[in-house]
DNA sequence: TACGATACGGAGGGCCCCACCACTTAGCAA
DNA sequence: TTGCTAAGTGGTGGGGCCCTCCGTATCGTA
């Protein structure tokens, strides 16, 4: 990063703060080209800070996984381990369901070798991890459900409530059911 | 349908059973072009037949949305409700989950209104909805779970395990999680 | 057989992604 | 301050896709 020309630390500045807006306006499949016109670069120039979507969509996303990451971090010391869990479940729902975009670029990294660690959902199962661990412990969570699998369910309900009216309201009520689970018996 | 001439009946025909293939091997972003140069026809033909995408992929789902159908009607006498309705419920998780493509279609035609009853997803809920009912009425199902929360639940696995390396077990698996409910607690 | 309606498909415009390459400029060293 | 050089830039062209328009071929019928 400090390598980097002063021309070129501004470019990538410029673009992000462009892809943000668009990325938030049309989701994940926004037009590189188009953030290069209003960025006001060259579209070659958007690719050779960011080779490809991915990269775009991880460095769009990056601050608010880091923030997801700190809250993990928090929750992990508090006295309820299923509620500490619960809750930051619900925040990455919350987040996941607002922000256009976000939940493609999760499934999406799905492929990318293990290797890649600027991975998003790598960082946020990482970030889980400890959580879920712990609220497995304390046998508030079945024993066989793994970081991953609480992800990925998010990730699928961010995506099935992308187009529905109000997909916030509709992501959070179907994490509920989720939780909860469907049948009543309990 | 019978008014049609008989070349638009067969381009039709051909149309669609390239179709079925492309979409299975591409997903629902297939190429409509492409498409159109593997069934020896002018593009403008494959849109005359298929008005946008969203027609194209109801067409290739229909006969398995309605088989779908079919078997909801069977189950809807079956003894026991609750488990009828898990059948189903794992039998469209398995379509979605391998058909590539049938997830995003569904998730698409959200945004439609109600009028259109050729609607994949309306179909489905029509479908569903008196496993749903009879279910809720034998105490085997929260009050508040509707028929559309279950498909929209379904769908977003299927679209979440998409990319992972077997989609129909994965899908199976966080399936059989959201059913039982996340917690142990029963 | 001849005619009208119906269906076809090619051409062209717009947008997009991607790769290449000649030019500019920032930053360092003399 | 002045040059030098590598890093960075953006324009351009190729390929694809989606979509619309419109002249033409074909079907079904009188």
């Amino acid at each position: 990063m400090t390598g980097q020309r002063a021309d070129a630390r501004r470019n990538y500045a410029r673009i992000l703060a462009v892809a943000e807006r668009e990325v938030a306006a049309h989701g994940a499949d926004a037009s590189l080209e188009r953030i290069a016109r209003i960025a006001g670069v060259g579209s070659a120039t958007v690719r050779r800070h960011f080779p490809g979507r991915r990269a775009l969509l991880e460095a769009v996303f990056g601050e608010r996984i880091a923030a997801l990451g700190a809250r993990a971090a928090e929750l992990a010391e508090a006295a309820d381990a299923r509620a500490a869990l619960l809750e930051w479940l619900a925040a990455l729902t919350s987040y996941a369901a607002s922000a256009r975009g976000m939940a493609d670029a999760l499934v999406q990294d799905g492929l990318t070798d293990p290797e890649q660690v600027e991975d998003c959902s790598a960082k946020l199962a990482t970030a889980v991890e400890p959580l879920v661990r712990r609220a497995a412990a304390a046998g508030a969570l079945a024993a066989d459900v793994t970081a991953a699998d609480l992800l990925t369910l998010v990730t699928g309900i961010a995506l099935a409530t992308e187009h529905h009216p109000d997909p916030a309201a509709e992501a959070r009520r179907l994490l509920d059911l989720v939780v909860a689970g469907v049948s009543p018996a309990r």
